[in-house]
DNA sequence: GTCCGGAAGTGGTACGTATGACCGGTCGGG
DNA sequence: CCCGACCGGTCATACGTACCACTTCCGGAC
């Protein structure tokens, strides 16, 4: 405990030799003609000098508002959600609102494993990711927007396109010749990942000839790789693996290394995220970019909307297709 | 604004037929033998049933204290800060501390680009990293804690054994036979750099026909891809790289396979941290585990002990070295 | 019958801020 | 000469909680 206590608005108003009121007033930019200039420049000065902070408890208390908002995601650790905070962040900041984070505890598997840390400050609304749905109900009757979560009637809504960003993947890899495809995807009960599946199945099935396997995986390198062995083990493997997540892609990497297969001339492998990795895997990886610091400036943006009365519209992101190194059109015969 | 308010602990005691006196008493846990097993279970019902959850601003505001830290860190975009905050935030919340964050804003290159988003709650102590030092004068008097600073006689400190680590690199390489040693250097003014290049310098100097060449870039693949083939190009270049962070190392790997070298066979690549990115790249590369995660966690402990009163003891957490395919004996000749 | 003391709970206040309601003085217009 | 308007501020209160000091009730001891 500090033995020293920070100053209060009273005792700048001692020091200026004014009231309490006149220094709130002051200091809250109210003063537009109820304090004279010399009046505004002492109460300022006096300030200055004791290194007057107000205090946000009393703050918060007296307004009923903490102009903080509650940002709930999976995890930090992962690459992807540090952008999603880092967006979110910006725009609060700059319309003076702070962030708080509430994540998973140890980067568990899920919510179930234990709650979410609550925080210890009130709020005044919740940016949840899609995967943080469950814990929600905790904050019932507080404004929230989730993130990736699909269309939802009673909550607003950010999405990607993923559905878009897929076809966009399956149309690449078809129109370079591509008809036997292993999806390696997330298995996950996430409508994200529901919505690619979905996008590329309706892909291959329009394709003549076209064939889908699927083996699911945790996202996660090691389960990845073991993942893509199965697929590229069986009879009649595809020529191409499509990939739920840049992590699934590099698992799918060693798993052709060490089966031998060249990338791109013996397999072709897409990502999806276009996170740091997607670039520092050999050859670079053809992925779909997902803007995840557009998420969460365009979350925040919605949901201070939100706070401040009006009813935001559904948003999508775009995703976009980055074709790199890592495919090719498939080896014939 | 919504426009049904939160009950209170005065609308608790009313529906429960008893004093807020009464309800702050048990919600508060200290009612042991001055308050009925009846009257207790009426007001657990009470509460439950109006939903109640206590007002933080006013709590915070009563107690003086809010049970809240400030974790600053440069970015949550790249991938080693994440894992620091999961730690903190673990040990803060098995505590009953809640953590908000605050970084350079849009992950800029440093505190001079703008003031770190200060956050709208009051904290009862900080947890910074080295790179966010010049911020903490805002915050004079708060307690807090450094990370990864070296060691420092006002304020205590979490550190890793970086030198130790360096040294541990260096001594693996000049084991197997390096002489010609690049070091692609991280071009960032903190004691952690400093100190692994003094280590590296000092090591290489003691060895009998050691060369060390340096090129300095930011922590960024391409920047590092730059400063790697720049050493690569140079007269007589070095048979191994020793890189100051994982990111600098895959930039290393780029500019060997532009020049058509092997790794490890035509060059010996090393890294720092072991992240994620580590055991993505191919070979998986030899790297120094930082745990970046303890070191939140140590951090948080540490800070944790500053608010009750004792004044930790400066840490420092090992380094440790992981030897993976990135390396081998130089090529003879 | 009086007094004591513990059990069970209540009243009142303070934390620091923001703000609506006041208030004394001056000045110009009618 | 009086009244209202306006300037430049102050007073008092409320936000919701925690906790100290106090009261009331009641059973027993003397």
């Amino acid at each position: 405990m500090p033995a020293v206590s920070r100053p209060t608005s009273k005792d700048v108003a001692h020091e200026a030799g004014v009231s309490q009121s006149t220094v709130s007033l002051v200091l809250g930019g109210k003063w537009n003609g109820r304090v004279s200039p010399a009046t505004v420049r002492s109460v300022r000065s006096a300030a200055e000098r004791l290194g007057y902070r107000p205090n946000q408890a009393a703050r918060n208390l007296r307004l009923g508002t903490t102009r903080t908002v509650l940002l709930m995601v999976p995890t930090l650790s992962a690459p992807f959600f540090g952008p999603v905070y880092t967006g979110a962040a910006r725009v609060a900041s700059q319309h003076g609102f702070g962030v708080v984070v509430s994540t998973w505890p140890d980067d568990a598997a899920g919510p179930a494993d234990g709650p979410f840390a609550a925080p210890q400050e009130a709020i005044d609304g919740i940016l949840a990711s899609s995967m943080a749905v469950e814990a929600l109900g905790e904050f019932r009757g507080t404004p929230a927007v989730m993130l990736d979560s699909g269309p939802d009637g009673a909550i607003p809504t950010v999405d990607f396109g993923v559905a878009d960003g897929m076809r966009a993947i399956a149309g690449h890899l078809t129109g370079l010749g591509h008809r036997r495809i292993g999806h390696v995807a997330a298995g996950v009960d996430q409508w994200t990942f529901h919505a690619r599946a979905a996008a590329l199945a309706a892909v291959v099935a329009d394709l003549p000839g076209g064939v889908l396997t699927r083996a699911d995986c945790a996202i996660d390198v090691t389960a990845a790789k073991d993942a893509a062995t199965r697929l590229l083990t069986a009879a009649d493997p595809p020529t191409a693996l499509v990939c739920d997540d840049d992590l699934i892609a590099a698992g799918a990497y060693k798993a052709a290394r060490a089966l031998g297969l060249d990338i791109p001339s013996d397999l072709s492998v897409t990502g999806f995220d276009d996170v740091l990795l997607a670039t520092a895997l050999e050859p670079e990886l053809t992925t779909v970019r997902l803007p995840a610091g557009e998420l969460g400036a365009q979350g925040m943006t919605a949901l201070l909307d939100l706070l401040a009365g009006h009813h935001p519209a559904p948003r999508v992101l775009p995703g976009e297709l980055v074709v790199r190194g890592s495919t090719t059109t498939p080896r014939t015969g």
